[in-house]
DNA sequence: TACTATATTGTAATATTTACAAATTAGTAA
DNA sequence: TTACTAATTTGTAAATATTACAATATAGTA
């Protein structure tokens, strides 16, 4: 069941604790961008003696090493991704939900040859998403 | 000196106080995408009246009416530009500069066609910038 | 000038994240 | 196994950014 992890942490060169691969599994399990809060109360039901700052560890080395990334669309508090490789994010002012977005950018190549090492791409929308958006002309 | 900024406020429908033309005078003069904290402290100097909530509640307006726009590119604290036509950020870890990219994405009218109603869109990349890469060069 | 709505101020509260020391755990070598 | 060492986890406290709110001040209008 935790195979999949252990497997990610030991390729990284990291311990493979107990705690890091439920972090490591929740986010797998759990798409939807949650913080290191919604990740910390889920995880605190099942294993009482889970401290918030080792959550915040564990993310931490996960990110270091690439495994997942964070993302800082909200402007209140850190978001996290199983995902790694780069994709884009629709944040919905009215429900709240992170959408994952998959556009390319072509010209993205003319900024990435422009001298910087670019280490990170983060493409951030905010808006109203399309379920809401239905929501609001069934109430007219 | 200021008349620049209270007709842009006035035709915004917003009142033209002294608070919310020092700060927005403030971040045209200054492009480096400061924190509230930055044009609090700034400006408390001249105007030791000058209350923290002030500055966030001016620039709070004055990023509703779309006069400035806020970032958040740096996971910790709002950074704020004056600048509030669409174009991207980049952020280096080793200075903590923030440098204005502007780079269009053709595809983006895909998404744009997508069914969400988009009403912000940032770019932010992180890495590190021109500058600090030459100054690791020398140091070798 | 008086009135009303709006804005500013200062303080307190909230929320997120980090710092840090003590306790625990995991891996290694004897 | 046992002992040892380094790394990790835990819990609490501190730091930081932001918001809430009530009292005061201000600006525009009748």
């Amino acid at each position: 069941m935790f195979e999949k992890y252990v497997k990610l942490l030991k390729e990284n060169e990291i311990k493979a604790t107990p705690q890091r691969l439920m972090v490591l599994k929740y986010l797998d399990d759990h798409r939807n961008h949650p913080s290191a809060d919604d990740i910390y109360s889920a995880l605190k039901k099942k294993n009482p003696s889970l401290s918030k700052t080792t959550v915040y560890n564990s993310l931490e080395v996960l990110k270091r090493h690439g495994i997942i990334q964070s993302i800082t669309i909200s402007g209140s508090e850190m978001r996290y991704d199983f995902r790694s490789d780069v994709h884009h994010h629709f944040l919905c002012r009215k429900c709240g939900k992170i959408i994952d977005i998959d556009v390319g950018c072509p010209y993205m190549d003319d900024f990435l040859n422009g001298g910087h090492r670019v280490e990170e791409v983060h493409g951030y929308f905010k808006g109203i998403c399309k379920d809401c958006l239905k929501k609001e002309v069934k109430n007219e």
